[in-house]
RNA sequence: GGUUCCGUAGCUCAGCUGGAUAGAGCAACAGCCUUCUAAGCUGUGGGUCAUUGGUUCGAAUCCAAUCGGAAUCACCA
């Protein structure tokens, strides 16, 4: 940023003197030079050509000239080939560069809350009849993160979560468990709460597929069987007692749901993430139909023959959509509307509300926007859908019919006993006591899980093979947090002051590379925070770590005599752990003193 | 059928506001622990960037068409 900055300045304004025009520096871009050739940063000088009226080549040397003759104190030196302007950087510059960045407190950071404006992150929000899996692990993490990404640039972030906790789906669980249970609780069974619950989830549609079964063979059609199947019937029989308030349908629903949000929490401290504000489906299901009726009134929406509302999208390439059902009850999209004019009525500072939801509902996003829009809410631009790809399989979708679901607690735990097993081997861990070994298994289980789901661009689908246990190898979040681990073992071994004493020293060609690595993560938390990508962090702090790797066996600190220079490095590792630590923790992932 | 998204090495993924000979990791092979942690470093092999056309000095990147895959088009959530 520092660097780039500097150089669009000095480049325009070059430009502008040798060829009579007009740039402003936004209209100059520089890229970093290819590995093979000498520089740091590349003009690409075919723009140009027009103006100097001479060939490529030449008008390279004209600028890089008059560069390093204007600018000698930054720039060392320029090579031209074809029509690639490459400048090579001085190490002054470059050294004070690096004071600057190691000079700021939280480099890369704006102070929490310092925009005075808020932002709402909604992640999570799951069904209360099954416990999560990994597509839940995938969404919690992508949610949490971009919280934390958004955290940086000075906003206020409000993680929410909304709980669906009413409709068929939990009837299903709960007339299960009253007719096959026994009154098992989680107590009684020692079973998760929530996958006791989806445990009578499952033998529902086990029983449901038997009735329907049994109703064929009587005769009826599928369609039918279906719905008179005597299971379904009382499920339905149960939703009504529900919206009725029958004490003892309430009770069961009560209890049940207190099961499984003991569960959620334990899986969501597992998983390290958490939220600022829960919301209750039951609470706020009723809130978007008052919204409907204003629509009506304001002739935004009709009313079709059969009593129920809709609106027509037809103009904006979208289908005509339903907001309230014939017999007037709401639905999911009616919900939603309600929610987010509340979110923003009881948030004023609210200028983004991102709700962090798979791509299978594009579809209604796109709907529920533009429904808001034509209700002439204005903040309707400033709601926005982290949309994800499905986690999938080998053998394609994850089916919870057919039992391939990879459910969270069960991979936590996978991940855990693969990392304890490595480290063992490794033997890494014989002078830890048994409680910080079981940390750090945890530590690493959870470092190398979230990387590898954190590191793929979230729009896109991602697989998942259950057989291999995630890497924890290279491109891996262990990798990572090995390098800060080495990082902290050679500051403990020196004593190091912090003075930035260090002005004639020659750098090393990895050492120019990691300045200018640190110098960039202020531009790569930017962003990641305005593309709502998590993913550009995770790659970003792969290639610090690994590019310090690589400094690490070339450059040595312990045996280098010159103490400026040692000193230098010194500083610049902390400067990398500096950056490392923090970007980590913007992804979730701790990391390690020692591993 | 309409709409949207995706297609890059054997596998998992980067790169996409157009720039030089397309990058990592895993897997395979060959080196490096008497020197700050070898969960590391160095090297080798591996590519028709789905296909075809267009835009231009220049295309994995932008546009169009085609092929392949996915999602969605519910008075489900």
């Amino acid at each position: 940023m520092l660097i780039e900055q500097f150089l669009t300045q000095a480049i325009c304004q070059t430009v502008n003197v040798l060829f009579q025009i007009q740039l402003t520096p936004q209209d100059i871009t520089v890229q970093r030079t290819n590995k093979e050739f000498e520089g740091e940063y590349t003009l690409v000088v075919f723009p140009y050509v027009k103006h100097s009226k001479l060939p490529p080549p030449e008008t390279a040397n004209l600028i890089g000239n008059t560069l390093i003759k204007n600018f000698n104190n930054e720039i060392l030196a320029y090579n031209s080939v074809k029509g690639f302007l490459n400048l090579v950087l001085s190490h002054t510059f470059l050294l004070n560069v690096f004071k600057t960045i190691h000079s700021i407190k939280n480099y890369g950071y704006e102070v929490e809350n310092s925009k005075n404006k808020t932002i709402m992150v909604e992640y999570a929000s799951p069904n209360t009849n099954k416990p999560l899996h990994l597509g839940h692990v995938r969404n919690c993490l992508l949610g949490y993160s971009l919280a934390q990404i958004l955290k940086t640039q000075g906003y206020h972030i409000i993680k929410a979560s909304i709980v669906n906790d009413r409709g068929v789906h939990i009837c299903k669980s709960m007339y299960a468990w009253q007719q096959l249970s026994n009154g098992e609780t989680p107590q009684s069974s020692g079973i998760k709460g929530d996958h006791l619950v989806g445990k009578y989830y499952v033998l529902f549609n086990n029983l449901y597929k038997k009735e329907v079964e049994e109703l064929l063979l009587k005769g009826l059609t599928k369609e039918e069987a279906e719905k008179q199947a005597p299971c379904m019937l009382a499920v339905n029989n149960m939703l009504v007692k529900w919206e009725a308030k029958d004490e003892e349908v309430l009770t069961l629903w009560k209890t049940m749901n207190n099961w499984v949000y003991k569960g959620f929490d334990e899986t969501y401290e597992k998983l390290g993430v958490n939220f600022d504000l829960v919301e209750y489906e039951h609470n706020t299901y009723l809130y978007g139909k008052t919204v409907i009726k204003e629509g009506l009134n304001k002739k935004v929406f009709y009313k079709k023959d059969n009593g129920s509302v809709c609106v027509d999208l037809t103009p904006d390439g979208l289908d005509e959509k339903v907001l309230l059902r014939s017999n007037g009850t709401s639905i999911y999209i009616t919900q939603d509307i309600g929610t987010a004019i509340e979110r923003f009525k009881n948030h004023p500072q609210l200028i983004k509300l991102i709700y962090t939801v798979g791509n299978e509902q594009d579809y209604h996003f796109k709907a529920l926007f533009k429904t808001l829009e034509k209700l002439n809410y204005t903040w309707a631009k400033d709601c926005y859908h982290l949309s994800y790809g499905m986690v999938e399989l080998p053998d394609g979708k994850m089916k919870s019919r057919e039992g391939t679901v990879v459910d969270a607690d069960d991979l936590i735990e996978s991940m855990i006993s693969t990392a304890q097993q490595t480290t063992e081997e490794l033997e890494k861990t014989s002078h830890f006591d048994e409680s910080e070994k079981i940390q750090l298994y945890k530590t690493i289980a959870m470092g190398a899980l979230k990387y590898f789901i954190l590191k793929v661009d979230p729009k896109k689908k991602m697989l998942f093979d259950p057989k291999e246990s995630i890497d924890l190898q290279g491109h891996t979040g262990p990798f990572i947090q090995y390098t800060f681990a080495r990082i902290q073992s050679i500051l403990s071994k020196i004593n190091s002051t912090d003075t930035i004493e260090f002005n004639a020293i020659d750098l090393h060609q990895k050492e120019k590379e990691l300045i200018i690595l640190n110098h960039d993560f202020k531009q790569v938390l930017q962003n990641a925070a305005n593309q709502y990508n998590p993913a550009i962090l995770a790659n970003y702090i792969y290639e610090v770590a690994k590019l310090f790797n690589q400094f690490y066996s070339t450059c040595p600190i312990i045996k280098e005599h010159n103490t400026q220079k040692q000193n230098f490095r010194i500083q610049l590792i902390k400067q990398t752990a500096n950056i490392i630590k923090p970007a980590m923790l913007c992804l979730g992932i701790e990391v390690p003193n020692r591993m």
